[in-house]
DNA sequence: GACGTTTCTTGAACGTGTTCAAGTCCCGGA
DNA sequence: TCCGGGACTTGAACACGTTCAAGAAACGTC
């Protein structure tokens, strides 16, 4: 109904009809509305991995794999672009059970981080070893920025989209591999430890 | 009344008694509640210029700008901090006005930028040309996400966001300097067309 | 089968943002 | 002074998300 309608013309209302049941019925069973989408944003989840997974076990090298993982994401979301606005909209509230950085929906985000985890793990990148733990949250924190690009990007068939993912994937493919050049090192270890710091 | 009772709680039958005419009227001045908050966001735009305005005339270095413009920013908004997250719901839909990226509040976004702008031209700064020509935008992109960090920041006075700035700027200057190092200068020019391609 | 308790279900009712037909005010021109 | 049309104002009415007291069903225990 969310597809076919869109968030704010699919009533609770119409919800509990569809579903046989009073209006009053539906609260028994989610909290609110805006918990539907929780049921929508694990599912996609499930659904990223599904999609994810042959390139995963076909490709070897960091880029593909991290590319392929991008795509996979976007893929999995594009049937939703016409109303993965308000889904946004709820799940930036840092209030919101719906916000990725949440602690209800801590289940979903870190079966997300695994992901880039594997995107990482199976690869035959050589990085420096701290980074190599870190690399995936932050993997995952892009990821988050990727979508927040989609969800804004209004080219046909988010073509944009498409572009942002191969043209950063190559540079941070470039990047990572620099992390361990001398001149970068220090960089390297400040930006690390301030994100040790900044993580809660 | 936002700041008092918060976003919510703030009715738009409350507004218009306080503002001492019917409900009706108000919808007569503002298309909707969040376009009062539009409002909100011009206001806090002004605030951070006058704030940012002595740092610019006294600093010259562009670590110490870019720091004071970004703690500037910071703290105009500290005061709303409870209810900034209902304000950056609204602005995180792409279709709504108040959306930092939509062309509704294009004005408000260019006199941010035009405040990072001040930062890089006032200061002693030396980089790649073209460089210098993007680099106030993704400064405002990034001041967007300091913002949403803070929005997320659940620390006490949100110390962590004061340590973001205070880590991330160091780090930015830091790059920006290498950016015109032989070994860098690839990685640069493919940022700098992957942005212009990006760009709409 | 009878009971008490828990689980589930109902739909009216509340407060909200928003709309709209109707009315009032204001001001320039005949 | 009157008229006409635009600017403003009103509050009832609408649809929505959500709540809640009341009831129905299911279940375990004797």
């Amino acid at each position: 109904m969310f597809r076919e309608r869109g968030y704010a013309r699919t009533t609770m209302r119409a919800v509990a009809q569809e579903a046989g049941v009073a209006v009053g019925n539906a609260y028994y069973y989610f909290d609110s509305k805006e918990h539907l989408i929780q049921e929508f944003y694990a599912e996609t989840q499930h659904e990223h991995r599904a999609v994810a997974a042959p390139v995963l076990a076909r490709e070897r090298g960091f880029a593909p794999r991290l590319a392929g993982v991008l795509h996979a994401g976007v893929d999995v979301l594009s049937p939703y672009h016409s109303f993965a606005g308000t889904f946004f909209k709820t799940a930036a509230e840092p209030t919101s059970p719906l916000s990725p950085f949440s602690t209800e929906s801590s289940a979903p985000r870190e079966a997300s981080v695994a992901l880039f985890r594997e995107v990482l793990a199976g690869s035959t990148a050589k990085l420096d070893d701290e980074l190599r733990e870190t690399l995936p949250e932050l993997l995952w924190l892009g990821y988050m920025g990727v979508v927040l690009y989609w969800v804004h990007d209004r080219s046909p068939g988010q073509v944009k989209t498409r572009q942002l993912i191969d043209g950063v994937v190559p540079l941070v493919d470039r990047l990572v591999g620099l992390s361990r050049l001398r001149v970068l090192r220090p960089v390297t270890r400040q930006a690390l430890t301030l994100i040790h710091t900044l993580r809660h």
